[in-house]
DNA sequence: ACGGAAGCACACACATTTTCGTAAGTATAA
DNA sequence: TTATACTTACGAAAATGTGTGTGCTTCCGT
């Protein structure tokens, strides 16, 4: 009856597989690994990655903050001023991220030479 | 002019995107962490990942092969039978996606703990 | 000094795009 | 009949972009 109880990604029903999609959806991937050199407001975060639409960012954002891996600082002032920056539990995962994109990143020059699509 | 000399996922146009992409879709983690493993076929590998569709796992599996992470074996028999693999590229990613995982994996109860929704 | 524009951090409605699942089909052997 | 490894067509569902509005402040030109 233990089938539940300890987490497994490969496991549909398990509550993981959520967590690792939020995690490595479009733009979550980014958000993390743009936050890794710290504390950014907004606007700041959009400008940082390349694409990303303001509702996309909105929304990632806010998965991303109720997995625990992002904090969200408003300050009451007008304009409008929040921060975001990680969470020691993000910083864990962000730092996983981090290695992957590092990784292809690294190792793109032989992905490319060796596509023939 | 170096503007697209080093790969970088945060830029919009950078290749790397795109193999980020393949890497993190919702079934191609799973790919990868399923082949870590070892050597798997097509039915036993849809047998181990969870609520995958045929349909989407021939995608997925096509797409990382065609970054060069995973390694197919098509023997010519009938009924058919092919393997599929990791690369040593593919062994790297896979390894990294795996932390990611096992990272999560591991701080799942927290994760789920400090969730208000 | 005064009007206009831009920036901030979003929310919301709407349209489009993409992703995904389902069902059916293939040829053959056990 | 079932298993193998897919492919294709179709439609539903999810993801994503676009434009619009908010309330106030600061900067810019004239």
């Amino acid at each position: 009856m233990a089938h539940d109880l300890i987490p497994d990604v490969l496991n549909d029903r398990c509550p993981s597989r959520a967590v690792l999609n939020h995690v490595t959806s479009r733009w979550g991937v980014l958000v993390l690994i743009a936050l890794q050199d710290g504390t950014l407001r907004f606007s700041a975060l959009r400008r940082r990655i390349g694409g990303v639409s303001e509702r996309m960012l909105a929304q990632s954002l806010r998965l991303l903050e109720d997995d625990g891996f992002v904090r969200r600082t408003a300050h009451p002032v007008v304009p409008p001023h929040v921060d975001y920056d990680l969470t020691p539990l993000g910083r864990e995962v962000a730092a996983r991220v981090h290695a992957l994109a590092a990784c292809i990143e690294g190792s793109l020059d032989q992905i490319l030479a060796a596509r023939k699509v």
